[in-house]
DNA sequence: CTGAAAGCGCTTACAG
DNA sequence: CTGAAAGCGCTTACAG
């Protein structure tokens, strides 16, 4: 008779444990501990002993006994509020493959920014489950409560294209206003001078980044914004269908539109295409993103490529670095890391 | 002086453990246990004692602590191996949803199919981290080998839409045949007899039972399917204008093509374009999927929409309905769960 | 209805 | 270079 949860004979079917490996190799388990992680002064032939043993067992430490017992747990959380899936995929694929590189796994914790109960709900999370790191996208990363409430748990996080609080904690980003900013000069050297604008949703940083620079070339070219040709949009296609529609019945037109990200770009065209307006014989469009979609719609369309991949592997890569690096002071003041972006030539610009 | 990771005061910043509760309360951690698990055998005044103390202490049970103790570990994974964003973020959300009801948590693995070491990762993952259950998404379903290795670590584990060993495991499906089969005779009711197809990826199951009930439908009729017209895709755009290509090269052009899934027809439909052959009015095309791109897609695509968050929910409710039931037998046979799709009409169909 | 003891599988802090 | 002891925060199996 063994323990209610019969593991049977070691290495057979069941999981063997560090008890198993210590006896087999003859050793404390604490030096299969040693081992196990690789830590120094341990003769060689014990070492391999060790992990002859551990091979020979198919022995796999236990996460959750390692979690409990120590000061880490494996386990890296991501949280987001986003409806983009290429935006998520892209974040998770980026995340999983630097945390793989350290035996670590992530946990998704998608959440609603508007829930009365955010704040309680992720204290919640943080207290019943230890996370060595969190990941925080927009519009989450921007939310004091939110950095309030991780920070009171006491655990690292960084950021991912944060609007708010600069400095605040480590942070990955790439220049969203630079981005908007070459853009709009790209369609200036075009022969654009009419320009009109799609604001993403005003609860995400880059919507107000994105406007900024778009506003910058303008001027520089001598160009003012001219209102009435600046509409409010929310990221979604539906509200670019209404901007577009907005903007496409004032008296006069633009002769390009620049939507702060695909999805609205997507609805501008097809707003204009209702309206008998072709693209890009008489209105040129250019989106923000790159999303799968871009080169579904015809003609596909001339956007900024975000690294979003990248960011999220930095992300990672800041929160597992430090986590390796010394107990110590938390790095001397981590400055952010930039990530380059590309502007995306398609064919729904042409010359004005 | 305290244990080197420095709790504070109970409640105070720090985390508080099930000892300051049951001090506070005046109870043994035993009866801390019983009520924060809702067991029954606990005096009514002792339950709100305790329950007075936690909410104090803004006590959480640690999830750590209670896997290693217990049976349970409060963590599900998602094994997966596909690239259409849309899928995958639809079925985390699916499990999320269901798995937050329980206080269970998500964990993603992302597996390469072809990786040679497929089977030792994901050994290795359920040795490493005790799962209390799986769910398996196409085509990591239908692989015999990690069926093998999952039910070799004992972690019980649902199939979506798996195609081959039916009964191995409690699955959750719609019928992949029955809705080729239906948008077969929707195209022969708009008076199409001449229909093409485009094959699926051979390694995903859904691609010879969408296959399966094209060719039903039409025998129906008296309709025999033309080799010609049948072409072979991976379920990529890029494969969809390949085959399109090939198609629209052949002699004779059918009225109507039959895409396996949405983005092989988008590559159809560029194809076509290129060729200059309108859609609908030369040739009307049919996706699966009712990925969020056949919106965006001029015609708008008639496709199949797949309950894909739906079926989620439905695998998470099968692991989670038994873990909370009687730990004996792995309830009767549990049958499959079947759900509906829908035929959805647009714009890229019209009468023959 | 309640609790004392043992133990889950590891790491920590220490001693040698 | 190595190990014995204690403990992480819970649940299990019992006893009363």
């Amino acid at each position: 008779m063994r323990t209610p949860k019969d593991r049977g004979v070691p290495g057979a079917g069941g999981t063997s444990t560090i008890n198993d490996v210590a006896r087999l190799a003859g050793v404390s388990i604490k030096t299969v501990s040693r081992v196990m992680n690789n830590e120094p002064n341990v003769r060689p032939e014990t070492r391999q002993k060790v992990q002859e043993a551990a091979t020979l067992l198919h022995y796999r430490p236990n996460l959750l006994a390692r979690s409990l017992a120590g000061s880490r747990s494996f386990l890296i959380g991501l949280f987001y509020d986003n409806p983009n899936a290429a935006y998520i995929t892209d974040m998770q694929r980026g995340v999983i493959t630097r945390a793989r590189e350290q035996g670590y796994h992530l946990l998704i914790e998608p959440q609603d920014s508007h829930a009365p109960d955010l704040v309680s709900k992720i204290s919640s999370l943080l207290a019943t489950i230890r996370l060595d790191g969190v990941i925080l996208t927009p519009p989450l990363c921007d939310m004091a409560v939110v950095l309030h409430a991780i920070e009171a748990a006491g655990v690292p996080y960084v950021r991912v294209s944060p609007f708010l609080n600069p400095g605040r904690s480590p942070c990955v980003r790439m220049d969203e206003t630079q981005a908007a900013y070459e853009m709009t000069r790209h369609l200036i050297a075009m022969g654009h001078r009419d320009i009109g604008f799609i604001r993403g949703h005003p609860e995400h940083g880059g919507s107000h980044q994105r406007y900024e620079g778009f506003v910058r070339a303008l001027r520089e070219s001598q160009i003012e914004p001219r209102p009435e040709w600046v509409k409010q949009g929310y990221f979604s296609y539906e509200s670019g269908v209404e901007a577009g529609r907005s903007l496409f019945a004032e008296k006069t037109r633009p002769t390009a539109v620049f939507s702060s990200n695909d999805y609205m770009a997507f609805g501008v065209m097809a707003s204009a295409q209702q309206a008998g307006i072709r693209i890009p014989e008489d209105v040129s469009i250019t989106g923000f993103d790159d999303v799968p979609g871009a080169m579904l719609v015809w003609p596909h369309v001339t956007t900024i490529r975000q690294p979003v991949e990248a960011l999220a592997y930095a992300a990672a890569d800041i929160l597992l670095t430090r986590q390796e690096g010394e107990e110590g002071e938390p790095a001397p003041q981590a400055p952010d890391r930039l990530l380059p972006f590309a502007l995306i030539e398609r064919q729904s610009v042409r010359r004005a």
